[in-house]
RNA sequence: GGGCGUUUAGCUCAGUGGCAGAGCGUCACAUUGACAUUGUGAAGGCCGCAGGUUCAAUCCCCGCAACGCCCACCA
């Protein structure tokens, strides 16, 4: 018995060892593979947040990823998988903000390049942590390709988008309303928004002869029209009309104009319409060309065109606004129990502010078009597959992107601004010195991207694209996968881009997996306290039980409640299969496996059940059901090899009847290197430091060893 | 307002048009044997509710309820 076959099974001994031995063998890099690995496979790591630890939403990720690159690779495949870090723009200005928050310090009060080299190294310091924690889970992916999307190629790929969008008319700075964030001081997509119900009070405020209802009395001063529905016989004789208003400050003539927005229905049937804080407002004063008058300021204060209730912020204006409507017998009705939606930013849940700002947008609906009917024609196949009807509904709906971001953190917008009429200009070369529009000086814009325009890029910018060899290899990608939540901001804006740049959606599966939760089902966070790190739980049970506990019972698409006692039974599992083995070499060690005995019926028939199984395995695999292909690995193996047929070999090894030993020896040996194949997907270090321990191998490495078929057994 | 998902053992969840499954937990027994990170066995179920299709429904269809999620420009 080989000395280093000590029981327990003890990862902690074995993980570090055997993931350097795979690093030095090389083979994690595709180039590197033996010839039979012949037909490229790709899929790309989605790029962690380097903005803090791994969580367990990575662990779940890098799991079934790398599983589904262990597989291909045994299958002969030449196997990529292409790790890489996101900056991820706003999200990780976040965290160091509230970084600089604790310390007593404020990202307003700091020169933008000194903030920047700050969050770089912040950056920087996690990206090479979490590289580490992802080598932790068993990743085999090639770091040698590794990528950041702050790569200098990746920001000159990103940048030739950009201009290229310009070139083809599908970008536009334009002066529309955005998501701003008060708190954050800067706009966001609609992605970024978190809309939430809440019951605020509605206002009637007398309007000349008209009564309107709005819950937000305060934005008055910028009134620019009043709006009726043009088929409510109540208001028509007002439409045309221009009504005097009394009002303390600002436009007191106000025209009644008829737009199908406003809903009889609702509150009087009459609303004051202020393009400038207000996206329908906007929206109708863009069809009646109606002026714009802003009273905000990007602080949330109200400004000069407030009169005396300038620097007030928005909630003490109201109070002080609706008092002074009061007296002057003004109002008509406070209705306080209102319920209805409203914007807030998805981080720190304050209420976004709509307010008109020049910002650089993509048109959607030409991008979009191709997708949808790629996935209308089943060309883009999801798992789960419901996926398809969500996208499908999304796509449909697509308005145009907001890629302008007010943060430092990101790649900047090589472009040129002119302040004075706010108009744009794409220049990657630096050459642009005046305005085309107006003649005046310009300058450069200070915004950066969103960083979903980056990453939605991802596929066909980490390969090289357009010119170099791995992208005429391994572009497109085989399969996607990733957590099903951002399907909107990533995955589909990196089929549309992919599709855009290239002429090939980026790939053609998309697997999805869910949230990784809490022992009780909810949703972890830093806030609740009950965030499980998926390292502790490693360093507790061992990967290879991460891995299976992750795995199993998880269907794609559905959430995962995290329990350590989950994990525990695959660390118990590692340990069976670990002591399995042992039992067989134990009792084969002495013995010629080179050559095939005559095999007893019994055995045969085991031989042709396990045939069975690897098909079932086989077929699990091909369509993706991973979870099931690990639960039948464990009740195989543990329910079947080990209660069953090595319990019987017990007797044949105490008896006489030297053939039926022999049978026996060489029958279990095939099935426990079988059953180290289809399991090494899945639990990769045990199953890897058994195979070295094996007196005969077919080849040194179990990660490139030939996936179980009919032919090779 | 629109859409999606879930509902199965005490807990977490698989699954199938033909006797209802796993892990954990519980209980009883066994055992130093590859493995106590063990073995054998047991208890535990109106498969959310109500209808329909079928020889047969937990599964397919219709409706309902509860929970969860996503999308949406009624002030």
């Amino acid at each position: 018995m080989n000395a280093k076959f000590l029981k327990p099974y003890d990862p902690q001994k074995t993980e570090d060892k055997i993931y350097k031995l795979w690093e030095k063998s090389g083979f994690f890099n595709p180039d590197n593979l033996p010839n039979r690995h012949k037909d490229p496979f790709t899929i790309l790591m989605p790029p962690a947040n380097a903005n803090g630890d791994l969580h367990a939403g990575h662990g779940l990720v890098v799991t079934i990823e790398d599983i589904i690159i262990r597989y291909a690779r045994m299958r002969g495949k030449k196997a990529l998988w292409l790790p890489g870090t996101d900056h991820a723009g706003f999200e990780t200005q976040v965290v160091y903000e509230k970084k600089l928050e604790k310390e007593g310090r404020s990202r307003f009060k700091m020169k933008p390049k000194e903030l920047y080299k700050e969050i770089l190294d912040f950056t920087l310091i996690n990206k090479k942590n979490i590289i580490e924690h992802i080598k932790k889970m068993g990743a085999s992916c090639d770091w040698s390709r590794e990528k950041f999307t702050l790569d200098k190629d990746i920001v000159k790929t990103v940048y030739k988008t950009f201009q290229k969008l310009s070139d083809d008319k599908l970008l536009y700075r334009g002066k529309r309303i955005v998501n701003w964030c008060v708190k954050h001081q800067t706009s966001l997509s609609e992605l970024e928004t978190k809309s939430e119900e809440q019951t605020d009070t509605l206002y009637y405020i007398k309007y000349g002869p008209l009564i309107i209802a709005t819950v937000r009395p305060e934005t008055k001063f910028g009134d620019t029209a009043i709006a009726v529905n043009p088929n409510d016989a109540r208001y028509k004789k007002y439409i045309g009309k221009e009504i005097k208003i009394d009002t303390q400050i600002g436009k007191n003539i106000l025209k009644v104009i008829a737009d199908d927005f406003v809903e009889p229905e609702f509150g009087t049937g009459v609303v004051k319409v202020t393009p400038a804080h207000d996206p329908n407002d906007f929206e109708i004063g863009l069809r009646h060309n109606l002026e714009v008058i802003e009273i905000i300021d990007k602080y949330g204060r109200l400004n000069k065109n407030t009169g005396k209730y300038e620097g007030l912020k928005i909630k003490e204006a109201r109070k002080i606004i609706v008092e002074d409507l009061q007296n002057a017998g003004l109002i008509e009705k406070i209705d306080e129990n209102y319920k209805h939606t409203i914007k807030k930013c998805y981080k720190c849940l304050s209420i976004l502010e709509p307010r008109i700002m020049p910002q650089w947008f993509v048109r959607m609906k030409p991008l979009a078009k191709p997708i949808i009917e790629e996935i209308e024609k089943n060309n883009i196949i999801y798992f789960p597959k419901n996926y398809k009807k969500i996208m499908l509904h999304w796509l449909k709906n697509i308005n145009d992107w907001n890629i302008s971001r007010q943060i430092v953190w990101g790649i900047p917008i090589p472009a040129k601004i002119c302040e004075k009429c706010s108009d744009g200009f794409v220049d990657i070369d630096n050459i642009i010195t005046k305005c085309a529009s107006c003649d005046e000086d310009i300058i450069k814009d200070t915004d950066t991207f969103d960083t979903w325009f980056s990453s939605g890029q991802w596929p066909f910018a980490v390969l090289g694209y357009p010119n170099s060899q791995d992208y005429k290899t391994y572009y497109p990608t085989d399969i996607l996968e990733t957590a099903g939540d951002i399907i909107f901001f990533w995955v589909s804006r990196m089929l549309m881009l992919g599709k855009y740049i290239t002429g090939k959606i980026p790939f053609n599966k998309i697997y999805l997996n869910g949230m990784v939760l809490d022992e009780k089902g909810k949703k972890m966070s830093k806030s609740k306290g009950n965030v499980i790190n998926p390292l502790d739980l490693t360093k507790q049970y061992g990967t290879d039980a991460f891995r299976m506990g992750m795995l199993i019972g998880n269907t794609p698409g559905s959430n995962i409640a995290l329990s350590d006692n989950k994990i525990k039974a695959y660390k118990h599992f590692a340990n069976k299969l670990w002591n399995i083995a042992r039992f067989v070499i134990e009792n084969t060690e002495d013995t010629d496996l080179e050559n095939k005995p005559k095999i007893t019926e019994s055995d045969k028939k085991i031989m042709d059940e396990l045939y069975k199984f690897i098909e079932n395995i086989n077929k699990d695999m091909e369509e993706f059901r991973f979870y099931m292909a690990a639960e039948k690995l464990y009740n195989y193996i543990w329910h079947i090899l080990a209660d069953v047929i090595i319990e019987e070999s017990k007797s044949i090894f105490n008896e006489d009847d030297e053939k039926a030993k022999l049978s026996k020896k060489w029958t279990l040996y095939q099935i426990l290197t079988v059953c180290l194949k289809l399991l090494h997907p899945f639990t990769p270090f045990v199953t890897e430091e058994i195979w070295q321990n094996l007196p005969k191998k077919d080849s040194g490495f179990l990660i490139i060893s030939e996936w179980p078929n009919d032919k090779n057994l």
